[in-house]
DNA sequence: ATTATCTTTGTTAGTATTCACTAACTTGGT
DNA sequence: ACCAAGTTAGTGAATACTAACAAAGATAAT
């Protein structure tokens, strides 16, 4: 899909998000740190817009397996736990993705940018609603609380952890502590 | 502190945040929208940069009661409630706020606004967890998981409901999810 | 096999536009 | 007469992007 150019021009342009922030991502910038001239780039991408498509994208298909975790045979438990330290574990390997994720903000007004990004949230929350149900269904999870609150939960804990993990210049164990966050929420949701 | 004309820049700035992103806040369209001419802005303001601080000095002193409502006298699980809700309450008032919120990510590469913005969550975050960790030494909120987790689970899941709000458009009612949720985490949390 | 052409991917040198900000002047209230 | 708060006109720097050309390898014709 992406020949090897676009993919160094997506990999680049993530680690100056990453490390200069959103701002300073200016095809001047990429093409200095690739090594190739500014009018280079736009023979691989139509515009930066296409640019920034392709991160997404890329980020898309980098963040799958944790998706694919839902759907394994398992139980509702085990397959969210394994859903959140995959999600972790593959943040901890890509530690620019960190930066990136929460520049959702910064895509505001460019429409085709929400709507891939929201997509992509949307899609794994809809599997994680089937999945939590299901284990309600099962009497695995408590049954008193609304799904819609456990999904919250789960995502905004483990997003705020991650966020926490990025701002703090990534000084402590981001699969550690995730496994104890999750352990934690295991214990707040299932039925006993 | 702020004379009426900064007051209007700093509100003005908030709304072109919320509604065309962070990317339109440029000093012409501060200016037109006030109907006063660009130079005019930095006889109240030295720079753009100083603008952004007041922005957020502004949102610290509108959000200042809702941690308020974590030094009340009362008991824990009231205390997070009043917390919760109040949160939401005031960015449902202020609905411009929602997106500004989160932009932390934006403001990446200005240390200044880093730290202003780092120092603001961490305050509450500290009161938060002393609010969490007496309530598990009265018993009143469950001991057997780590009020780190907690306070995760309550900062992170109520940012994510923000989040949802704001990127849906505001299509449900805030206060009333904010309640269902708060009431959700209220279940789980609470010692029996 | 050699030559000719095409395509891909690069280059240098530029474009118009936009940005934050400034210089110099004006106006109206005290 | 002074001063706060406005104006018009303009600055250099940066931005995304383009025009025109160059080189080199693949493809095809002779």
């Amino acid at each position: 899909m992406f020949s090897e150019r676009q993919q160094q021009i997506v990999g680049t342009a993530i680690k100056i998000i990453a490390n200069n922030g959103i701002q300073n991502l200016t095809t001047k910038n990429i093409a200095k740190e690739i090594g190739i001239s500014e009018p280079a780039l736009y023979r691989h991408f139509n515009s930066k817009l296409e640019i920034l498509k392709a991160v997404i994208s890329y980020f898309q298909i980098k963040m799958q397996p944790a998706s694919e975790k839902l759907k394994k045979n398992s139980n509702a438990l085990n397959k969210i736990e394994n859903f959140m330290l995959e999600h972790l574990k593959i943040i901890n390997q890509n530690p620019d993705f960190a930066k990136v994720i929460f520049s959702e903000a910064n895509f505001q007004n460019e429409e085709d940018l929400i709507l891939k990004m929201n997509n992509m949230m949307n899609q794994s929350h809809k599997i994680l609603e089937a999945v939590v149900q299901s284990g309600q269904n099962n009497n695995e999870i408590r049954n008193d609380i609304s799904s819609l609150s456990i999904i919250r939960i789960i995502i905004g804990s483990m997003r705020l952890l991650v966020t926490q993990w990025s701002m703090s210049g990534m000084i402590f164990n981001l699969e550690n502590e995730g496994k104890q966050l999750n352990d934690d929420i295991k214990k707040l949701i299932n039925e006993k």
